[in-house]
DNA sequence: CTAGACTGATCCGGGGCCGAAACGGATCTG
DNA sequence: CAGATCCGTTTCGGCCCCGGATCAGTCTAG
């Protein structure tokens, strides 16, 4: 079974999600560093810079500034591979989950709201 | 009849749709312009500067701008109020029709794929 | 051991967005 | 009228992000 969503009702989801989430004003992450955290908490690992810059079609530089800013939130964390110290692998945190758990908490809530 | 979402399936919704969002080197809105662009097709006019920073509870200068940048990309037209010029009206566009058009499609698209 | 490949981080010039404050135009009020 | 008020915009200084080039550290093949 799949799940039925119309184009009205993508619409207006979307749109009270993001007005929910503009309007508290927690970390008001931008649409890569979005991507990054999910990316991260829903694939397995290992996770690279590397790796996302790849899977997200985006320059290192930005993918290593993106980690700084969410590890900075706590979000996400880095740490050195030891078997290749050259990789630093990108790791979930317990305020990420959190976060990620309470977002995916809004949209369902949202969704519930939804006409069908 | 309202819809039913899981959790881990709004999260896996909300990857795939971002992550395309990304990939694609389409225009890359921030979420308060995608917010405003969204409350202006989704709610009924007249769309004012003032009205839509009270919406979002962000600063007009920030709505401002937001106009600015989606009026470069035909997203999103201004129009002065004839009735009273003090205030202007923030309108639709054809482009801007498609733009979220495609985009509901999307979302669809891939809430289709999911496993339910 | 060394030359080369590969990793993530940093440098750099450029550009966008931020909110508080000030601005000019339009409108209302006394 | 003139002053107060409302509207959207602009100015300002500051901060963050952009990607190409480059860097230092690490690994590997010969």
């Amino acid at each position: 079974m799949t799940l039925e969503l119309k184009p009205v009702q993508a619409l207006a989801l979307w749109q009270d999600v993001v007005l929910e989430t503009v309007r508290r004003e927690g970390p008001d992450l931008s649409s890569r560093q979005f991507a990054i955290l999910l990316t991260v908490y829903l694939t397995s690992p290992p996770h690279t810079v590397r790796g996302l810059a790849g899977a997200l079609n985006v320059s290192k530089p930005a993918i290593t500034r993106a980690l700084d800013a969410l590890g900075q939130l706590d979000l996400l964390k880095r740490k050195r591979d030891e078997a290749d110290r050259r990789n630093v692998l990108v790791q979930r945190t317990v305020k990420g989950s959190v976060f990620l758990r309470d977002f995916a908490d809004l949209v369902t809530s949202v969704a519930g709201r939804l006409e069908a």
